[in-house]
DNA sequence: CATGTCAACATTTTCGAAAATCTCTTTCCG
DNA sequence: CGGAAAGAGATTTTCGAAAATGTTGACATG
């Protein structure tokens, strides 16, 4: 047992993308996960150039950590590069939100079914936690809309809520590409907040998909889910032609 | 309408994973891909450390660029990255083989449905010509088992199937998510022909699959799609464990 | 004998400058 | 006037060396 190859030793996982809370301890990793952010936020705009001496500044770093900064959150489609032509903040494309939402929708249904099969004690608490959080916040929230800091505390507790609903799959797969798309669908969310009030609260739709997941009734919670994301789908392209009329407008 | 902002004129597409047949006119892109190949071609060992100085004799180049190849390989997952401890081909692990090869039959069979539904003439043409493409390359391997060449130009043709399998559905983020874990399937399978006979041709399967979406009949193509992968799925799990026990015998 | 510390070494990470590539303007010719 | 060619300028890409970090083994200590 003991000279088996180390390839057969190694605890499982992917350990894809770097998990959220833990902070990396290379420069590169640091500004790749600050740029990941200032997109998601729109504090860099989309479509936006991202020239190496700017960002050189902005971040305090030389141009290889910003390099392989760029090259991680290129990899994950929130910039795109261009050979020899550098670097640009992923545009906004609503038919590309479309397309995330719906790959959404498949892959969470697929995993609530797992975890709904699959989940343990651990999961059933902690999924319960999230969606506690998320309530509040969700209250937070309608008292005052305009609150940037209350927004992004909602959307951080909207996401573990789902992530939560997720986990108990127990597919690093999957969850690896939950990450990938939530941060996509955040940055388009965030999007329309300039132009729309918040779209209607759906904690109740979220709860009902949680009890649905605690009742182990996996037909129910997946219709649920899919109702959940279709409603929010209607919602985001309505959205979209008021958006789309206003550019038309100012042109 | 000239006036309006470029990330609306943009044409879309989440433009991620590089083409495979494009050529990238840099150093790192090109490193990377052929780190990429190296690596599901296991010319480079699983759990094997990449250390700079080897790296950089072997693919002649310098530290900048071989960094940046190893960030691009690594976010696909082909490689693990610990800060300042360098990089690691990504160990084997069978658990990761079966959660890869559900979350595909999932995302494949969500793809073929959406193909069946929206796919177009070309579609249909290039599934076809994928699937000729396919048997042929099945029946030269047949014929000669061991020929590595023939073998590799075998699973060019398989991933060309599925792909074209998949091509109709109009989602990028689905086919850049399939290029992916399908690059991490086929390091799996190549890992089994040291121990292995190859497993059972199953291009009458393929053949079936084919034709039931070119038939437009979506159950029975989502039935037959599953069945395949579980097939592979349960030859793949009984390799396993002769693998498993040949490296417990050699201890 | 086990455990902790320190220094020397190996390796990764970062920086700053040189080389390569692209872009935009100007110029020249049909 | 239109379009190709050329050159200046801006930007990205690459290299090689310096700085930072992790690792190993010897030595001292409980």
């Amino acid at each position: 047992m003991r000279n088996m190859p180390k390839q057969f030793t190694r605890k499982w996982g992917p350990s894809l993308h770097p998990s959220r809370d833990e902070a990396p301890k290379t420069l590169a990793g640091r500004v790749a996960q600050q740029l990941r952010l200032d997109i998601i936020r729109h504090h860099l705009e989309p479509g936006e150039r991202l020239q190496f001496e700017k960002l050189s500044k902005r971040y305090e770093v030389g141009t290889s950590p910003l390099r392989e900064a760029l090259f991680q959150v290129a990899a994950q489609g929130l910039v795109v590069a261009e050979d020899h032509k550098g670097f640009v903040v992923a545009p906004i494309q609503f038919d590309e939100m479309l397309d995330v939402s719906n790959l959404r929708a498949n892959l969470e249904t697929y995993a609530i079914r797992g975890a709904i099969q699959e989940g343990r004690e651990d999961w059933e608490v902690d999924l319960l936690s999230a969606f506690h959080r998320l309530k509040l916040a969700g209250i937070a929230v309608s008292a005052d809309q305009d609150d940037e800091d209350l927004r992004t505390e909602w959307e951080d507790r909207h996401r573990a809520f789902h992530y939560a609903l997720c986990k108990g799959c127990g597919s690093p797969w999957l969850l690896h590409f939950f990450d990938e798309l939530y941060d996509h669908m955040e940055r388009y969310r965030r999007y329309f907040w300039k132009y729309a009030e918040r779209a209607v609260a759906a904690d109740n739709e979220h709860e009902a998909i949680m009890k649905a997941a605690l009742d182990r009734d996996e037909e129910r919670a997946a219709t649920l889910l899919q109702a959940h994301f279709q409603k929010q789908a209607r919602l985001t392209m309505n959205l979209r032609k008021k958006v789309e009329r206003a550019a038309a407008a100012a042109s």
